[in-house]
DNA sequence: TAGGCCATCTGGTCCT
DNA sequence: AGGACCAGATGGCCTA
């Protein structure tokens, strides 16, 4: 039963294939990094067996402690053969499972490239990866099921909801939203989430463009920088308990917001090189009224998701809409 | 230098 | 018997 991934050429590189010629094997390079010395490794193994056919082979029907062996299948002989089988089956079985780890990658790849922050430079770990997407899922339901169009802000946090430090200020990065406004503003987070609209809360203070003018005092001489708590507002927008609230809270170290400087690639669209500074954006597309949405769901495939990102020399309504607020 | 992330090896278990 | 899957162990690389 084997299931390799078959579409992908790395998978199927012959230098790891379940064709490769066996009389080769021994001449494989195991791994680059060999963690373990795979000669001590099998002659220990090698060892180890000969001491129990030793041991079978004893005549008194006792162990080397003297006490009575036990009954059970006596252990076959290991042969040359034997042994040189058992080293090719491992060997083939650190192929495979190499191959099967890589076709893991290779999927989690994909699903970095559709989650709504990719970038080749900074890669999201498998963790963080697997979080985003399931907090864009469970955001992307809700939408659904709702009809109502969260706000940037929101959409941000729950999409950052459990995730590390460093990538919640990527995400916040790429929505052009100040980091460390975006999660000390928690603390006023009553505020934000009961009335006025998110948006007053960060950009007040701040510029979306990418200068940031802060009326009042540094955000750092006023507020220690710590993690958000999404939960709360999770909740206050989406009218249900969020999946994530039950597990402890993300409570992971505290770093400097990143520099924005690398190549980013938002939702479908394969990063270019660029040179220069690049600033990122998002395409705020209004969600589709109840009506729609259901006849959406009636077989059109007309339907858009609200927040279909994109970056760079395009137009950003999302851009017209934040600097409303500035004015 | 410590910690995070990752790739790889390995042995055990389950399944066909 | 053999392949898939899994988790633990280990060491390399990178970054703060």
């Amino acid at each position: 039963m084997l299931t390799l991934p078959f579409e992908d050429p790395v998978i199927m590189d012959t230098q790891f294939g379940t064709n490769f010629p066996r009389d080769c094997i021994g001449e494989m390079k195991v791994t680059k990094q060999e963690p373990f010395k795979k000669e001590e490794t099998l002659s220990h193994t090698m060892e180890d067996e000969d001491s129990e056919k030793d041991e079978d082979e004893r005549e008194d029907g006792q162990d080397e402690n003297g006490l009575p062996r036990r009954r059970g299948p006596r252990k076959k002989k290991m042969t040359k053969a034997r042994v040189d089988r058992v080293k090719v089956r491992r060997m083939e079985a650190n192929t495979r499972e190499r191959n099967r780890m890589h076709g893991l990658n290779n999927a989690l790849d994909s699903l970095r490239k559709v989650v709504p922050c990719y970038s080749k430079t900074q890669k999201l770990s498998k963790i963080e990866t697997l979080r985003m997407a399931k907090n864009y899922i469970w955001a992307l339901s809700e939408i659904l099921s709702t009809g109502k169009r969260p706000d940037l802000l929101t959409f941000v946090q729950t999409l950052c909801k459990g995730l590390s430090q460093p990538t919640t200020n990527l995400v916040a990065g790429c929505l052009q939203l100040n980091a460390r406004n975006f999660i000390t503003d928690q603390i006023n987070s009553e505020a934000s989430f009961s009335g006025r609209s998110p948006y007053e809360s960060v950009y007040t203070t701040y510029h979306s463009q990418g200068v940031v003018t802060p009326s009042g005092p540094s955000v750092d001489a006023v507020k220690p920088f710590r993690p958000f708590n999404y939960c709360s507002n999770y909740e206050s927008f989406y009218e249900s308990v969020s999946p994530e609230c039950g597990s402890p809270q993300f409570d992971g170290p505290l770093s400097p917001p990143i520099n924005f400087n690398g190549i980013f690639s938002l939702k479908h669209e394969e990063p270019v090189e660029y040179g220069k500074s690049c600033h990122y954006s998002t395409r705020y597309c209004a969600v589709p009224p109840r009506s729609s949405i259901s006849q959406s769901a009636r077989g059109s495939s007309d339907l858009h998701f609200p927040y279909d990102i994109h970056l760079r020399g395009q137009f950003y309504p999302v851009q017209e809409e934040l600097n409303t607020f500035h004015n």
